[in-house]
DNA sequence: TATAAGGCTTCCAGTTACGGGAAGGTCAAG
DNA sequence: CTTGACCTTCCCGTAACTGGAAGCCTTATA
């Protein structure tokens, strides 16, 4: 299979693909004989693998971790527990962060008329930080 | 004022208040005998304004428009209105994204023994995605 | 069969918003 | 006069790719 089937299966972009593969991150895919990139199932597999980690937050460092841990059949689960515990707390203090944020933004707004005229306590609060 | 001083006085670091200088967001600061920059009242109040805006989460070209806006006395209310908006919007989206991210790993913790047996439903979901 | 379109390859550059660190000038203190 | 703490500019590195150029390969069509 060319990059681009294995690009739409999986939804990991070629480019992404090549980057991966770049970076170690996944094995090298076999070469066909006109040196285009042959995918096999076992490949598709683990790009939906990545793909899917990546779309839970994971960082490329840690899908890296992840992948390793997924091969190594002696694991401990409560290593991937625990990894998967640390990006909740990291997204949770994100969340926390942006609500604070969105109640500020959202409380000056509503002070702002809005209209044609300059007054506008969002640059007011800007500036003065007050 | 040396830059050091500005940097204590705003929250902004010295590196960061080089590089707004370099990309022209703010105006590049007066020069001492010496060629350290000298900052002056003007100057910590818009590295203030800067430092606040990009707090609440806008990015550097926003706060170049916010900054043109605050410095344009005929300004519309409305348009600094909406860049709030915007941004508002942006930050909720980011939320609903994350909060679902979140609930999945949630699951996915909760269904894992996190012991030292290899099982492990997270690495399971990972492969499947189902 | 010639050729054009499209896919593949590699490599380089750009993105965001700076931080780190090198090389070298400046300033205040002892 | 030297030390150490500033300051300057310049270049590299970050995360995770995307875009684009230059140049093969393949497939379809005239």
């Amino acid at each position: 299979m060319n990059i681009s089937q294995a690009a739409e299966q999986t939804g990991v972009s070629a480019k992404a693909i090549r980057y991966y593969e770049s970076i170690d991150l996944i094995a090298p895919a076999r070469r066909a004989g006109n040196g285009y990139r042959d995918f096999n199932d076992n490949d598709i597999h683990m790009l939906r693998f990545v793909a899917r980690a990546r779309g839970l937050g994971f960082s490329v460092a840690e899908v890296s971790d992840l992948l390793a841990l997924y091969q190594d059949h002696d694991r401990a689960s409560a290593q991937v527990r625990g990894m998967a515990q640390g990006a909740i707390s990291r997204i949770e203090e994100k969340i926390a962060e942006l609500q604070s944020i969105s109640t500020v933004l959202s409380d000056l707004v509503e002070r702002c008329q809005g209209d044609d005229r300059p007054n506008c306590p969002i640059l007011d609060d800007l500036a003065g930080g007050a």
